[in-house]
DNA sequence: ATGAAAGCGCTAACAG
DNA sequence: CTGTTAGCGCTTTCAT
């Protein structure tokens, strides 16, 4: 079928591994026998053969990412920068999408280890309980997890300041006025939601304002249970004058369900979100929210990740700093 | 470093070939035989090596994926698509991204055809001029176009109905009573892009309303752009009762900056989009739009692709069905 | 039911 | 500066 270096080799009457050593401008070969080879293979229509190189050097230069959702703002973002970095530093990169679930991801992780590639970038599923199916390749493949990550596994992670960006943002809200503040929480088993969860529990006591349970919401990243809850705080009369979602699309939801009830925002109810989704800007009112920065996180943990490969470096972990996006939606002319 | 079937053979004083058999339920070997294969298999923590078997066997149950922009609502929902199908089927996803442009294309299909990928989803960038590094290699590789198709080329293509989406809208905006359309266009070398276009005038010819060529305006699918556009055309006096844009970044852009001019949409001016982007929900008043299935159109591409892989099948175009979808920011109560 | 041997395409000692 | 040889891990005839 196609050309090989056997075939270059053969037409030139050379061996073929001064034909390899040309195309690769190994040192000590002719700048003649060079550009005859280049010349060949251009005849040949030779194309390497990534696989044989790969097998005979133990090295793909390949690098697996998985992720809970492809499309998904965040997850989309980070891929575009991770793709970036990976393609300037000559690497691919194979996407797998777990939709959340363990036996998905082990999977995942299963056939990116048999592809052989050089490391791994992980945001583990939020349905993932437990964690040996990656303690069972963190020996054969670097790993480095973003976003999601797992402290009790002692690997590289780089994310965003989950819980300062939630501290400030409630900050925020309490100093614009505001002391009922709804929270809408991510699922309990993802770590970066319990971090902004932590946040606004610190900025509510660092400013002697009593923490109520029943203020907080898990809505499970999930927007369309957002309307429902409003409609419940509302219907059961509990009193609030602010709302700080885990994330954009909740907090949107929020903002839509609150008008729809007369609720002015941000006069009545302040409404902040967390990671300034497209959406975020074209909602009315605009909404206040926090700039995690996706693709700065997928381009720092790729160069994490393409280090450990090169140099085995230990550990680190990476916070990508986050920004506060004051808008509209919260009263930030008070501030 | 990591077991092969030769450690697994050693160890159980079989030969190499046995084990290969074993492993892959092939006939022939004996039920004693695999399951000793397989705790040994198991002991050793072997795990296949697919490079030496996509060498050996010249498939790599790999394909590779060429766009434009990884995050970008279409192609993030396309690849999601993608993943889901190669996934079932057993194939991994090399993913590369080009920045809209040529060389980066070039790149990216030459590294693809290196690691002997099984076959190629692409939707070329809006900056590529040429096809030629397109047929250089579509001889050695089965390729499939999806949303971004170049019809010269004979290749499969998977689009959406951009004329028919674009012509039924404009048909609903000339039934709710507009007659002076704006249309904020897509590049001039996308071919999705001219025929939105296409559907655009081809309703305003059936409906007799004679076509103004000032009225479409280049935005090159930037939305950036929009709002020095709308402020022209106010500032210049052009009258217009309503805006079809070529995707709804820019419809929504249209919606906010006409807004902002005290214009009503759509009393004033109607505005529609393309493409059902998150966004469109959120802006006020809703957007009118077209959905163009971009998570089915890149299902339907892997299906595509991985039948002409199996079975080299003809060259086919599918268009997958788009619906229009009325929102508040047209008139659709007159319709 | 199993083994021996060849080879996928390439690179890397080693030798000259 | 170039050739010879071996082998990466696997599958697949062709034997037996």
């Amino acid at each position: 079928m196609s050309a090989t270096i056997k075939d270059i080799a053969k037409r030139l009457r050379i061996s073929p591994s001064t034909v390899s050593r040309a195309l690769n401008n190994k040192p000590g070969i002719s700048k003649k026998t060079i550009s005859a080879v280049n010349i060949m293979a251009n005849k040949l229509n030779y194309k390497r053969n990534s696989l044989a190189v790969s097998l005979r050097q133990d090295k793909s230069f390949c690098i697996g990412v998985v992720v809970p959702w492809i499309s998904n703002y965040f997850f989309a973002e980070a891929i575009s920068g991770i793709e970036h970095v990976a393609f300037c530093a000559g690497y691919q990169i194979i996407i797998a999408q777990t939709n959340d679930d363990e036996e998905e991801e082990k999977r995942a992780l299963q056939a990116l280890t048999s592809s052989r590639v050089d490391g791994i970038l992980l945001s583990t599923g939020s349905k993932v309980k437990g964690v040996s199916h990656i303690r069972a390749i963190q020996k054969e493949v670097p790993i480095v997890l973003f976003d999601r990550t797992i402290k009790r596994l002692k690997l590289s992670g780089i994310g965003a300041e989950d819980y300062r960006g939630a501290y400030e943002m409630t900050k925020h809200l309490i100093k614009s006025g505001k002391r009922k503040i709804v929270h809408l929480s991510g699922p309990k088993n993802v770590e970066i939601a319990m971090n902004r969860l932590s946040g606004y529990k610190s900025a509510l006591s660092k400013h002697k304002i009593p923490f109520k349970r029943h203020l907080v919401i898990d809505c499970d990243f999930n927007e369309s249970l957002v309307h429902p809850t409003i409609t419940k705080l509302i219907s059961e009369g509990v009193e609030f004058d602010a709302l700080f979602a885990s994330n954009d699309d909740m907090a949107v939801q929020a903002i839509i369900s609150l008008k729809k009830y007369g609720k002015k925002v941000p006069e009545d109810i302040a409404v902040a979100g967390f990671g300034n989704y497209p959406v975020s800007k074209i909602v009315n009112p605009q909404l206040s929210t926090v700039n995690h920065q996706p693709k700065e996180i997928g381009i720092q943990a790729t160069k994490v990740l393409l280090n450990q490969i090169d140099q085995l470096t230990p550990v680190v972990n990476l916070i990508i700093k986050s920004e506060l996006i004051l808008r509209d939606s919260s009263c930030n002319s008070v501030d």
